[in-house]
DNA sequence: ACTTTTTCCCAAAACGTTTTGGAAAAAGGA
DNA sequence: TCCTTTTTCCAAAACGTTTTGGGAAAAAGT
């Protein structure tokens, strides 16, 4: 008996393949019309309780998914959303990016849509891959990252009204749906938090002018040492490149200290961190002791120095979701300026 | 005159919104059947060279881009890729996944397919959200990387004959198709080269067990030890930990050089170069000098450390342009065992 | 001039859903 | 009993392509 159970599992292979029902042949299975059966597994009121409970019991039977393709094309929806990395500023530095993308992945997939993927090379690929995604009607709406000042592509989608979502912001007069990481604050708060301990020199190590988060982080970092009553040292505020955020953070570094009075901290986004570190190392400072460094986001290579780092972390996870609940409403026809979102940051000692 | 036309400009928000042509509204431009046009649009020799260069030239000038759902539903293809990662695992501790990611992208993008990503939390929810794309028909064909050596990913698609590529190799004796890096031939490489300047003691911080790629990595590293007529010593191997690459390969770092005859030299992946660098900062090891140090990837870290730092640079993107074109024949119907790549890894001294 | 071939085009069907606009049957109200 | 309302179902159309299976006109062959 038993052995006769195990043996039917020959020929498996065939039975999986097979497993792709239609929606005619359901209905047919069930004596059912299409509509009927397409009804009832949407749960419409027009059709009865006795006959809806028959009809999603034989499609979890008979493995019935619906055809996602077809749905699409009746319903005039794509279901997915796009967005486009460009490998060149690095993305992938720290789990940061990895928990924004899967806070939206995650919630693109509750919501039944897809999520699809473009890698673009530079910022004229970018752009290239986004109309092809706009153009081409592969997407519903799409989520922009690591916003410029001046971001073509804002323009590019509000000029015909497609739907979109930037996570960051740009400087923009109409409106449009954003939500960002309150960068100001979080720099603000290292900042003083640093004056607090007694610190009277210290430095920033700045993202790249161009993009619009550094704006923040160095509003906050000023806003900072106004507030706990230090001078602003135009010699204390260094931007690395995007190009070579390593190299430049390094060159950087060595230059703070050449300074007759040096810096005894420093702020920075995750991208500066080796570079930092390399400089320190060759100046034979320690990290932590030396100097204090308190970093943007939740650093790996700070985990593992810890105690000696503080980090600012921004909650991406969380952030990834709103980006995508926000973008569906819009879908929907909602008003994008309804949906402007700063997100505190939380620091981490 | 110049005026007018650039005051036609007034209300082009509106212009592209119903940039929209269909099909059917092109052919009745054109005053031919949607048939005809197409069969123009994709070179079919029944249609004349005069009338296809006229709808052609209409379609650009339209704006005309056929809606890709209704084709897919037609062609009974989805002409859509997944790939599911994982957060869990490092993928992005460099700038190596990216750029396979990014020849997987544009190769994908070239032939005109789609990439839809999924991003799981764990192996669980790796498993769910592949099925999710594999039973909803959502995608033709799978990408795997990261591949263990009991995966259960592989046996799922074999039984059900759905087209996949692994980057990397698994434990099947059922034919599939793969591109898969030479870790062995990279780690002997490295091994050798090392012996030959003159070290004795090398160490292997290897990935953790369980994983494919770490395998064929030890044998490289013992295969090169052999080869150099040395020993092999089980205290200079050891194996960090994907939950915490960066705190077990530190903690190894350290455990190695508790040797009474410690290691000049270090081979690792990756993953474990904080924690390394860490470590030997610690024990007041300059990385280059006091110890020689071989990694596989091309670490940025191993850049900015340059040039005191080896590398085994793989190349990621020409390897994801290989496993598209790969799956595009499997999708086709081509026999998997046809294709299995082993692509040679450089040493970059 | 008549047949045969070639060239060029098209109407209709199909892909698998959902939505629209009823229609039949059952129930309720007088 | 007859009319009205409610319940429950369904046929047909639609979404925008591509493919199938011709068919008419023009060109070529005899």
């Amino acid at each position: 008996m038993f052995l006769e159970q195990s043996g039917s599992r020959i020929g498996f292979g065939e039975e999986f393949k097979s497993m792709t029902i239609n929606l005619k042949q359901l209905s047919k299975l069930l004596k059912l019309s299409p509509t009927t059966v397409s009804r009832a597994l949407a749960d419409y009121p027009d059709v009865s309780a006795k006959t809806t409970a028959r009809v999603k019991q034989m499609a979890i039977q008979q493995g019935y998914q619906p055809n996602p393709v077809a749905r699409r094309l009746q319903k005039g929806k794509t279901e997915t959303i796009g967005i486009v990395i460009t490998p060149e500023q690095n993305y992938f530095s720290d789990t940061f990016f990895i928990d924004l993308l899967s806070g939206i992945s995650n919630q693109i997939t509750r919501a039944g849509y897809e999520l699809i993927l473009g890698v673009a090379s530079d910022q004229e690929h970018e752009m290239q891959s986004m109309r092809r995604m706009v153009e081409g009607k592969r997407v519903d709406g799409m989520i922009l990252t690591l916003i410029r000042e001046q971001d073509p592509r804002v323009g590019y989608l509000l000029d015909r009204d497609f739907p979109f979502v930037l996570y960051g912001r740009t400087r923009e007069t109409r409106p449009y749906a954003f939500v960002d990481m309150d960068g100001k604050q979080a720099f603000e708060k290292a900042c003083t938090y640093l004056a607090g301990l007694g610190h009277r020199r210290i430095a920033l190590l700045n993202g790249e002018p161009g993009f619009m988060f550094p704006v923040g982080c160095r509003e906050g970092y000023e806003s900072g040492l106004f507030h706990s009553g230090l001078e602003l040292d135009p010699d204390l505020i260094k931007e690395w490149r995007h190009k070579d955020p390593s190299q430049s953070s390094y060159r950087w570094t060595l230059e703070l200290f050449k300074n007759d009075n040096p810096p005894t901290a420093i702020l920075f986004q995750t991208e500066a961190v080796n570079g930092i570190f390399k400089g320190l190392d060759e100046l034979n400072l320690q990290p932590g002791k030396d100097v204090a460094l308190i970093g943007y986001d939740d650093l790996e290579i700070a985990r593992i120095h810890r105690p000696s780092l503080s980090v600012l972390r921004p909650q991406a996870r969380e952030a990834g979701q709103r980006v995508v609940n926000i973008l569906m409403e819009v879908i929907k026809g909602e008003d994008p300026g309804k949906f402007q979102e700063i997100h505190q940051v939380e620091m981490v000692i």
